[in-house]
DNA sequence: TTAACGTTACGATACGTAACGTAATATAAC
DNA sequence: GTTATATTACGTTACGTATCGTAACGTTAA
């Protein structure tokens, strides 16, 4: 009896050791965190993760792919908390979560990878399927929730009010001319979305 | 009569040509529009601007430090058209200004410092000050211009109104996730901005 | 047999600097 | 005023280093 179609084309030779891949990602996380991007070169990589140079290459095409990728395995999007009982309450745990992931090392992860995504398109559309959009699919979701439960007044654009509540963040992480702190996510929300009325 | 203190010491020796550092930056301009800031090596721009290397490095330490003077020469801080009467109108035509610059390829240029700024702590010093700085002044006097002809409501925090103009921008600019119209810019400010009461 | 991984090696690019010669300008000496 | 001299700008050439990306080949695990 032969399989017709077989969902999983069936490995052949010797399967890929996934400490490899593990090693190789720890390694640049770790170098992302400390040194920024610079840091992260495959050479660095290499010795970090003991792994040899043209096995990197046989996993990613260059150092900053290698990076993102690390970047995208730790960071998800911020997720809501699940304690709050309402959604508002929800809302600014999330964005709490992520002012202090922002105000964290893993802080200048994101501004590195922002970076990196100028002048890679390939990066540039990684990044903005994996983190951005995740980051507003979760707020929007809990926005509407708000609506829903009638919290807060609909805005006129959805997409806007998230520009408005992002923009900051990201503005003040990659310019650093202020502290993100939870104080500043209030101050946003407050003013961003309209208390009911 | 002998000058005491004289307030240009006299140059000696050979003084500069004034095109080498006008051909220099020229092409770390050009480049910089183009390729991105990985496209500004020494290199390409000592070829470009038919100058040699060291020469280059007379004048700047190193790439990006001469890819930012190139920014900062031709990339101001966007100004208010003179000819709208009222402020409100001047600062809707500054920030017109801007968009239209953000979204033309010197935006690209814009998004290719704000990446450069993330890994070199001197040009995110100058980059704060010459360009971010001037940007939010620029605005800030408008703003409370307006706010003196009682044409808009004082708003609670100014410095937040400013993050909650120009964080939206900068991130359309970076992320790419949607265009920056003039439109754009109306919205935000009907947001921001609330109208007087 | 097939593919993963290491080792070694190679050429290419860009870096930053040094040494030296020449050109252009100031100041001082005559 | 003309001439010497110091001083600086710039080009040319060269050097050593870092990192890149890839190729070749052997070894190991399925």
């Amino acid at each position: 009896m032969s399989r017709q179609a077989p969902s999983q084309p069936a490995p052949r030779g010797r399967p890929r050791d996934p400490r490899t891949r593990a090693a190789i990602l720890a390694a640049a996380r770790a170098l992302l965190e400390r040194g920024g991007l610079t840091s992260v070169t495959i050479e660095a990589i290499a010795q970090k993760a003991e792994v040899s140079r043209p096995t990197i290459y046989r996993y990613w095409p260059n150092a900053p792919a290698v990076a993102m990728a690390a970047f995208l395995e730790t960071t998800g999007a911020a997720e809501a908390a699940k304690s709050p009982r309402t959604p508002l309450a929800a809302l600014r745990a999330q964005l709490h979560a992520l002012a202090d992931a922002f105000a964290a090392p893993a802080g200048r992860s994101v501004a590195a990878m922002v970076a990196a995504a100028q002048s890679e398109t390939e990066l540039a559309k990684a990044f903005r399927n994996e983190f951005i959009a995740r980051n507003r699919d979760a707020t929007r979701a809990l926005l509407e929730r708000c609506i829903a439960d009638k919290a807060i007044a609909p805005p006129e654009d959805m997409e806007l009010s998230l520009d408005l509540i992002f923009g900051p963040l990201f503005y003040r992480l990659l310019m650093g001319h202020a502290p993100i702190t939870r104080g500043f996510v209030d101050q946003l929300l407050a003013a961003v979305i309209p208390a009911r009325d």
